[in-house]
DNA sequence: CATACTATCTTTAGCGA
DNA sequence: CTCGCTAAAGATAGTAT
């Protein structure tokens, strides 16, 4: 009888060329480090998002309270952006179960009157014959909540666009000049331990990178 | 001569209600999962973001290609939102390192367009005294571009916020259902390899949960 | 916070179904 | 893609620095 294994080999860490291999190892590896984060997070209480594309494109995650929550923080954290203008539901501040499921109720509230809102909106916009609201010549019509709105947008807007760009070009250099992969850690602002110094909204950023593989 | 250690012990995954027993763990267990995340990078040519704040809520990430390139990809491939309406860099379409290298030279190029509109835009507000260049009610000084970019944005906004929130308390009841953490994947609508049905525009998004641990 | 040590425990390479 | 198998490679619990 023929052994069905010959046991574990050394391999070192460079792409795979062979197609089904890729995918067997792709396969094994995979849900392995949601398995390794997931354990992080029951044993140390961490909270944690990880998102990978497959090399066929295909998107799988994992979030621990969730990957939502967690991106918003992560993006705060490093530039004191939100996805959200102002963060209306204020989420960033979300830290544990319980003031998600408390976040959570009053979302539910919340969205009955947003639904009013909505609908005024649209009847506002429709008396106006095809007009949209910001763009009515009756200022009256317009609310105080609804000015602020629109002046916020166009000024994130613009402002976003200018540093998300330099932010991309620092990025591509970085990536580009070590080839690999990187690691960053920051102070989060909403638990500001501050180490040593503060750049802009008490946060501070630092890069490090990962130089290569145990390829001994 | 004692010993110096006595080999490793099987543990159950739960919380480590030891806190300098949590912080040993913790520094041991974060950096081998973004060790094996770069593994799976390089061997298989994933695209893999990750981001964990720690119990004392300091933040770390890993990122290949980038951090934020994933989040944007993400973001896009489970619900068609956006970080920056209209994708202005088409910045989700980038999957590889020569890409993004040829992008951050066009990038650098608009940069320079984008200040002169910026400029534009500036002079535009100060001349209408104090107002809005959106505020203003000749409406010949709108460009078809401003326009169409305030349309748009108030678009997004509105609908947004009303299915942001339901994704919160969707992810919020799953969450407090589960307890632990969620596992989802789909398909990335930019490579849409559709294998059972189609969501919103071409998205299909299901989702899987972690059950446990192996705690025999 | 990180790091060193060693005996274990856990992952996984290679192969087949 | 997923699963089973085996034995070697790799990760790490407990402890100390």
């Amino acid at each position: 009888m023929t052994r069905k294994g010959i046991g574990r080999k050394k391999i070192s860490i460079r792409k795979i060329e062979d197609v089904s291999h890729l995918q067997v190892t792709y396969s094994k590896r995979r849900p392995s480090i949601f398995k390794k984060a997931s354990e992080l997070c029951t044993l140390c209480s961490a909270q944690i998002a990880i998102i990978i594309f497959s090399p066929g494109n295909k998107m799988y995650s994992f979030g621990h309270l969730s990957v939502f929550l967690t991106i918003n923080k992560y993006l705060i954290s490093i530039g004191d952006y939100n996805i959200f203008p102002h963060d209306p539901l204020g989420l960033s501040r979300i830290s544990n179960l319980e003031e998600l499921n408390k976040e959570a109720t009053n979302v539910v509230k919340d969205l009955a009157k947003e639904k009013a809102r909505k609908k005024y909106l649209t009847n506002l916009q429709n008396a106006s014959k095809g007009h949209y609201w910001w763009d009515t010549q009756d200022k009256d019509k317009l609310t105080l909540d609804q000015l602020e709105l629109v002046k916020a947008m166009k000024e994130e807007f613009y402002n976003d666009i200018q540093t998300e760009k330099q932010k991309i070009i620092c990025e591509a250099n970085n990536n580009i000049a070590e080839g690999v992969a990187n690691v960053t850690n920051s102070i989060n602002p909403f638990n500001p331990n501050v180490r040593d110094g503060a750049g802009p909204s008490g946060t501070k950023f630092s890069e490090e990178f990962f130089l290569g593989h145990n390829n001994n």
